[in-house]
DNA sequence: GTCATGATTCAA
DNA sequence: TGAATCATGACA
């Protein structure tokens, strides 16, 4: 089965979304690539998420609606790509980790010169740039756009971790993945992380 | 494996 | 003003 994934997907918790959206397709205007690799954040009570020490972040949450994206600089060098999750008691954000190319090909690699066609999206600011992600999208909801957006694919199997890049909180698996994909960020063990 | 890169945010 | 930051590519 495939449909198109709207803002009820992403109203429940972020660790729920997270893991159903791995093995899912997603369009991006020109190129459409199959989720491999996602990280879940709260809201509330989480020290690696933005709201924690943000206002800024706190403030995005309450102004927009589930499926918001939320995109920032990271290291001043990156894009990050997270789409908001709103839920009464758990909201949050997923995080795009890691993209398998499937089409669009051509325009991925034009803007990731000379680099392996599995490494294009292996990567949260890999995935940015090959497609031509920016801060401009921040606050957009491209779910309801007709060239963006997620196809719900069931079937996939989905290993989970320790989140990657943060020394707080570390405690929580939350990140998902196929464990089977050539074009991780990071491979998974066996268990845990 | 180490290391340079370098924008934005927020608190002081 | 400065410290911290959800990473990457180049090089040894």
């Amino acid at each position: 089965m495939m449909d198109e994934i709207g803002p009820n997907f992403f109203s429940r918790p972020p660790e729920v979304c997270a893991r159903e959206l791995v093995g899912c397709l997603f369009r991006w205007d020109g190129c459409l690539t199959r989720v491999v690799e996602t990280e879940a954040y709260a809201s509330v009570d989480d020290e690696a998420c933005h709201t924690w020490n943000r206002k800024g972040a706190r403030e995005f949450v309450e102004a927009h609606s589930a499926g918001t994206a939320y995109v920032y600089l990271n290291y001043g060098v990156h894009w990050l790509f997270n789409v908001l999750v709103k839920h009464p008691n758990a909201s949050g954000f997923v995080l795009l980790r890691a993209l398998e190319p499937v089409s669009g090909i051509e325009q991925m690699r034009s803007r990731r010169p000379g680099i392996a066609d599995r490494q294009l999206c292996a990567g949260p600011g890999k995935l940015t740039k090959a497609l031509g992600m920016s801060g401009k999208i921040h606050g957009q909801n491209f779910l309801q756009t007709t060239t963006r957006g997620f196809v719900r694919k069931s079937g996939t199997e989905v290993a989970m971790g320790s989140r990657i890049g943060i020394s707080k909180a570390i405690d929580r698996l939350w990140r998902f993945g196929d464990p089977n994909s050539a074009s991780l960020s990071k491979k998974f063990g066996s268990v845990t992380d």
